[in-house]
DNA sequence: GCTTGAATTGAACGAGCGTTCAATTAAACT
DNA sequence: AGTTTAATTGAACGCTCGTTCAATTCAAGC
């Protein structure tokens, strides 16, 4: 089958997807109406409904879209790493960290607006989130049991490390004094150290000062 | 001058506070009505407004109180520390995780509810909460000069540790199958390897305070 | 140019919002 | 007791919300 657009409704969508990621960060999903959100892309509340059939709809395909871009992205990197865990354990740090910082409005809403959620969509994106934490705790597990990490939970420590590596995007700007690649090496940094990985090199980026 | 209150004025506000806490953390603060909120106590919307001026009011004094609070009580700690910056860290620590662990409703809302507040009271908290991880900040930075405690960068540490340790809130449970102690006694050997501090032994519980 | 169907609109609906206020009840004081 | 003041209420105001729908504009295929 041939073309099956009139005009161009994929474009629309992808507008419509974008500002409502930036003004939910920024407000909250309670806090923006469709009309807000419509006019700032030049179109009528009622073109939204043509779109997605309510909001709630659409949180959770923003939700749904930013966590399977996610799991598929890692899907893609866990596959190149068949080392030992503390080599498994850098590529998930650095993936995560180079993921989420060019993403940091989607990381708010998955964070912010799960509660925003109805139940069975909470569920749902939940369980998504659920898998790609337990593939961090296998990691470390693998780690402990061979030896190579030393931590006092591996659970625990999985959390820690997510909590920590998440946050970044509540700081990182762009115009800040560390780029991208200073942060992915001071966090892998840290989270070695945290694991009882020795003998990391010292960073010649950024001393304390 | 003798009693001014008229019945217990005192005792409802407290009430009022304890249902809107609890309320703004489950469902956040715009899709909280105020007549929702007043149902809850038994009270018709109107009886809020002698408590409190306006909605926005409200959060402003939940966050403006949790922060106080927090800002009060690490005073009276940090005062009774004035070792190394090893010992120090270890304070803040453990100091940081007993004061959230039972506060996991006001935690959720000073993080949370940040973008809902108005630009001025935005600022008030903000400036509050600054206070608090400068501290922290300082007392690495102390550390890394002394020599007794390593890191690449103090200020991005102390946003790691900050994040790892107020992410404890989002999953803890009284119920689960850790408590409260052992939650520490995880974290600040976590933190302690995450700095530098070698040989923690092996937990078994918790031996410090 | 005409037809067809997608894309968009303005107006409307019912509901709920934060907030106000005159009126009323409850408590405290003398 | 009566008086005063705190506490609370129900009704109302003006507004905005998410959503619907018949009518209209726009683009594509013939």
């Amino acid at each position: 089958m041939a073309r099956r657009v009139g005009s161009d409704g994929a474009r629309t969508e992808a507008a419509i997807r974008g500002a409502a990621l930036r003004l939910i960060a920024r407000y909250g999903y309670e806090a923006l109406s469709m009309r807000r959100l419509a006019s700032e892309i030049d179109l009528g509340a009622a073109a939204l409904y043509r779109y997605f059939p309510t909001k709630q709809a659409m949180l959770f395909s923003l939700l749904e879209t930013h966590m399977e871009e996610l799991l598929t992205a890692w899907q893609a990197v866990r596959l190149t790493a068949r080392a030992g865990a503390p080599e498994r354990l850098e590529t998930f740090t650095r993936f995560h960290i180079r993921h989420h910082l060019p993403r940091a409005e989607g990381v708010f809403l998955s964070y912010l607006e799960l509660r925003s959620l109805s139940r069975p969509n909470f569920d749902a994106i939940a369980a998504l989130r659920r898998r790609y934490e337990h593939d961090l705790a296998q990691i470390l597990a693998d780690g402990a049991q061979a030896g190579t990490l030393r931590m006092d939970d591996h659970r625990v420590t999985a959390r820690a490390i997510i909590a920590l590596l998440t946050g970044i995007t509540t700081w990182y700007r762009d115009s800040g004094p560390l780029d991208a690649a200073q942060i992915e090496g001071i966090y892998w940094n840290i989270v070695a150290r945290m694991t009882g990985i020795e003998s990391q090199e010292a960073l010649q980026c950024s001393p304390n000062r």
